[in-house]
DNA sequence: GTGGTCTAGACCACG
DNA sequence: GTGGTCTAGACCACA
């Protein structure tokens, strides 16, 4: 599991670590039980600050993606087979500008579909060949 | 075309108003060379400050959805056929996390491309139905 | 004399109006002695209101390109041959900022003079072919 | 790397310091790379608002001459080699205007090339000589 | 009356 | 300490 850190993006530093944590948990390079590096060795191989790793670590265990241990020490969880309802409610609202925007620019529902299969297909095709 | 601004959201007010006009525009509820209220007027309807709903006619303007000139109101504009290409690039980055997250939550394609397409056609009939 | 207005431009009315002037007196359309239609009748004929006129002939006046009479009848004068040192001092504070942005963005030397030499042309050869 | 804004000058400060900014990254005394006080630092140094400084910045940023993160100082960024058509589009309507009156000043088109050369020279001489 | 510019001062997110 | 956001209030150019 490689994650990638871009220190020119506009988007913080850790949510780009969240974001790379749960395509990770998606594409199945983090499985259930996994544990990840510790707040500080994971701040030391990225080259960031402890406190921003630390703020990605908690983003991530408030939604349920990880628990911590002795503080420090973070396992990767599984999530309920029933999706939770206040995010099924959430993500139409995250998509709405999205594709609003998309729409008005002319992309088409079925390439905006395309798109979307393209992106959740690269997550089931891993999960079958990484480790 | 009623703009519904959230004081307790996180995401920026002048973001919040971006939104919502390309949703309106998005929804055929603000059409081509139609005019905004001026800053003032906005500003006042929203109880928010002027200098906010200028950022983001600004970038409104700056992306190709909105005319300003200092004499008239802002105008909508209507976009090219063609989508942007820095778009297209942009539009799979902003997907990618809000599906892995998705996909995480066991939220199938399916489910998912339903989510989508209700939105879709949230605009497209709302186009021949309105004013 | 053709004046054209761009309402949708970001440059202010009478500026525009000011700068076809001196276009059309560079270009030779307009010559010595002739006189231009009346502030109300200008303003009638571009669609624009009368002090807009007004404030471009006012200027105009002011740089020794056209002489008001009668408070309404505005002749065109022909300028000294030396040309103006205040003018000669401005050019290239004006020069300046649009070579720098040109010289960035790598316009070479050339291609920038074989632009100036092409507007320069796009006078001289009208001044023989106009009425 | 000297900045001077005109308190008197009819061209609003934010433009001013752009134009000063450019120029220096054409003049070479700014490299790729290199980056700018912080907004607070230039507000203070040239005695203008914050706010000011940002919208010049903001400019760049859009222009592509600066890059700007939240965690960074402004950073000099490099334009690529090709032209921006757009650029080239807009060019010959800066000059037009200028050019008309120069002709209408009886300023010969060698002498305005001579004017022009200078300006490019003083870019490209002070690229080898400054820091 | 419109938008544009500028100032002043505040709070917050980020790292 | 950085830039981002928001507010409040002022003056000006334009038409």
């Amino acid at each position: 599991m490689i994650l990638k850190i871009d220190f020119d993006s506009e988007q913080p530093l850790y949510t780009q670590l969240r974001d790379q944590i749960v395509k990770g948990i998606a594409a199945g390079s983090l499985k259930e039980g996994e544990s990840l590096p510790s707040v500080r060795q994971m701040a030391e191989d990225l080259g960031i600050n402890l406190h921003t790793v630390n703020k990605a670590y908690s983003i991530l265990e408030q939604d349920g993606f990880l628990a911590m241990y002795q503080r420090k020490n973070a396992l990767v969880q599984k999530l309920p087979l029933k999706p939770d309802k206040s995010f099924l409610k959430k993500l139409p609202n995250q998509l709405k500008p999205i594709i609003a925007e998309a729409y008005c620019r002319n992309i088409s529902e079925p390439e905006f579909i395309a798109i979307c299969k393209d992106i959740f297909s690269s997550f089931e095709s891993e999960v079958e060949n990484e480790s």
